[in-house]
Order: structure tokens, then sequence, then C-alpha cells
DNA sequence: CAGTATCCGATGCGATACTG
DNA sequence: CAGTATCGCATCGGATACTG
């Protein structure tokens, strides 16, 4: 009942493969494994691929049968979930991020991406806890960027955590500055938090109760448990 | 160094399928992965593909560095090994294959594909025993395929095995006939061999102590240990 | 917010033919 | 055996604009 088949292999590999590894494909589950739900948050996740597109492949994998679709009454809002299957491509997915953690090189990863995916990444993984307050505001700076893209606000309230791209007289808790660059290494584990901060390419500016535990609100990214190779063992793409 | 970077992400689940993800090549990776080194063997593993791709492709490997590409000084043959971090992909290979083992639905594998894949899929997991002759040769008799397609022949010999699929009046010591469909079933594991034995559908002839350790011989997939699920939790592409 | 319709340009890839 | 060169089509997917 699926599409043509093309690459003509009874191999569960190549079967996969056809729906797997489309454009975008496993960038979206992604986004679905790390929980988002709707529409724009998942697109918010992709913002370099097409809305149409991004359509296109929720469809087809709800056709397939790893998601499921659901439409609220109003049919205002719609809910995607994985299904039994797709639940069952965490550790795929798991995987193949986990070989890229542990074996790319760092560089072509920092060049040319997109802030926002950056910003929004750190703030799924983020949750509101006892030390802090309600609300807790986080104002970062990011010095390497154009200065239209250079502020970010996190914040931590009721539970939940927000993103703010645009000022909206926040009153701020901690200021953090940084380049998108450290951050980044920082936030994936490729370099040490502390380190950042000692020599002085992260900022912390805030009462010392909030800038000393920084590190357990800002996070980490689910992997950067795993470690990455030494630079001569590395993949250069 | 690398070429262009499309989706501007990171993530080393987006910088891994960037060059993983293009059509064809995990599956040229798989067949480096079960050993194929030269550039017919590999390019014996995907028929549909094209000679320029596989060129391409693995060009693009070697530049990646997760292949090595070795000149014999004669110039006229040459031989790929995967690098250490290409061996490390073999997890996430399996990953993927072992979770289509599990989730497909069999019906839309069993369509349209090259029963030549099939044959020399069985070729590369056999190896010659010490219950065998030497030589030991089985003529596969296929049903439901055009005639031309029809006969093959496995050679057990002097430590390894040969496919053949044109007649070279061999002494055949085993007879299996058998449709591709009930072969690829009972080779993948998603069928028990005894059954197909029993109910006739895959038929033996030849000297009972070589037809008894058919399934010896003839050996399963390096997927086929994974249980597929029931029907109706299978995922139908 | 959650999409769909249409357009159209890039490029990916297969087919074919050729080389050392 | 191990590729490369060239051609040309098909489809993929991005951009833009529109809908309920």
């Amino acid at each position: 009942m699926g599409p043509k088949i093309s690459y003509g292999q009874y191999c569960p590999l190549a079967m996969s493969s056809e729906f797997l590894c489309n454009r975008w494909t496993l960038l979206v589950l992604r986004e679905l494994l790390l929980g988002s739900t709707s529409f724009n948050d998942i697109g918010r996740g992709v913002p370099r691929m097409s809305r149409t597109l991004l359509s296109s492949r929720l469809k087809e994998l709800v056709e397939i049968g790893i998601l499921a679709k659901q439409k609220s009454r109003k049919n205002t809002s719609s809910h995607y979930e994985l299904t039994e299957s797709g639940q069952a491509l965490g550790p795929v997915v798991m995987s193949l991020a986990g070989w890229g953690q542990q074996w790319l090189e760092v560089e072509p990863s920092l060049k040319n991406f997109d802030t926002d995916v950056l910003m929004w990444d750190i703030r799924r993984n983020t949750k509101p806890f006892d030390e802090l307050p309600d609300p807790f505001i986080v104002h970062f700076c990011l010095t390497d960027v154009p200065e239209n893209e250079s502020d970010y606000w996190l914040v931590f309230e009721k539970g939940h955590v927000d993103l703010c791209h645009i000022d909206e007289s926040f009153k701020v808790d901690v200021e953090l500055v940084v380049s998108v660059r450290k951050l980044t290494k920082v936030w994936m584990g490729w370099e040490d938090f502390s380190t950042a901060v000692a020599d002085g390419s992260l900022t912390l500016d805030g009462p010392k109760k909030y800038t000393s535990i920084a590190e357990k609100w800002l996070g980490h990214s689910s992997v950067a448990h795993i470690k990455k190779n030494p630079p001569e063992r590395r993949v250069n793409y």
C-alpha cells in the first residue's frame, strides 16, 4: 500500500531508509521525540524547512503509522504524537546523534547555523526548580551575531519556561553574555562550563545565589554526556 | 572544509544526516560493514544504484574520512575499508535495520525486489564447514521469477562460497526448490524453516545427511534473530 | 494557529557511452 | 576490473501567496 519502492530491496535497512532518510524527516522525528506536538513548535526546531514540506512530511509519517494526529474539536489547534512504532525510533535517532556527538569535528557544526535553533533547544531542556524564584528571568546577550538577533530572554515561570526574542521590559535576574559559538560548545558538552566562566568567555551578572548554579538552570543537550573523541580521531565533514 | 551545510544546525543528528541520509549511502555502508571491499562487490549489493553514483558516494565517504581506499600497485584493483569512525557506524546501521526488522510489515518488502540481492546476501553469510564435502554445491530453483533468473548455484569450496547464475554443469549435491517470497521469509527469520519444509513450500532434494542440516548451511540474515512484532503492531509502509 | 496551492528553479540521479 | 564523462529528465523542495 506504500509508495513506490525505489531501492528494490527486502532488507529492513533499505525499507526503513525509504522513508526515514528523506530530507528533514529525521530532524522532524527528533522534534517529536523531544516532545514537540504542535505544528509550529515542531517547525521552530527546523526553521530552514519550508512549511509546505513540513506539512507533507507530517502527513507522510501519519500515513505510515509512526505518528498520530489529533484535531481539537474547535479545529483551531492540532496535536501530533508518536505511536508505539514511532517511539521505538528513539534509540535509532539517539544512536545516530550519539555517533555524531562522538565523532564529528566541531568546527563545521559551528558554521552557518541558526541561533534560534540553539535557543529553542536550550529552552526545551530547561525547567523551573526550587532554588529559583518565580518568575526567574535570564537575559542572553549573544556577542557574535547581528544586533537584531543578539538578545533572548528565558523566562522560568509557573512550572514551564518561555523563550522571548523581543524585549518586554523584563525584570532580569541574571544577564549572560557569551558568543553563540561558546554557548553552543558549553551547552553541547564540548567544553567545560566552568572553564568558560573562568577564562571570561562566558560572563554571568546577577545575584551569586543564581549565577553559582547557572549550569543547573542552563542545562545541557541530551547528548552532552557522550564524550567527543580527541581532535585527531574526529571526522571532518 | 566540508560541503555546504544545508540544515543549518549544529545538532549532531543534523550534521550526521547531512551525509548519511543521502540516497543509497546507508546501503553502501551496509555493504562495507558486512565486509565487501571491492567496487564490484559493493555494487552487487546495490544493483539499482548507478555506477556513477556509487563511485561518487564512495569518493564522498573517503573524503569525509569514514572510508579508506587502497590501490594495489598494479592499479588493477582497489580496496575499500572502513576507518575507525566508519566501523563505529555499525551499531547505527544495525539499530535502524533492527527497527525495520521488528516493526515493518513484510508484504511491501516482498514486492518488486531484485532476486540477485537476496542470493548475494545469502552467499555473504555462508561459509563451508566440516560436515560438508568440498566442493558442496546447492542448486536453487526459484519458482516465482522469470525463467532466466530462476537458477542459482551456491558453491562451497576451499573455505569460501561462490554464487553462480549460469549453469556450469555442476555436480549438484542438493537441489532446493522454493519461491523467492518464501526463501526471503525463511532467510529473514519471518517464518520457520522447518514449517516451510513441512508444508512443502520449500523442497530439498539430495542426501539426507546434507538436507537435514540445510538450515545450517543456508544460514540466516544478520537481523533474523530480532523478532518481528505480530501483524497488528506493524508499520505498513 | 495550522495549514494548502501554485510555481518554478536547482540538483540529484539514472542511462549510456567511453577509458586505462 | 574499476571507474569517469556527459546528457537530460524528473522530482524535490524552497519561495510566495493564500485560507479557515
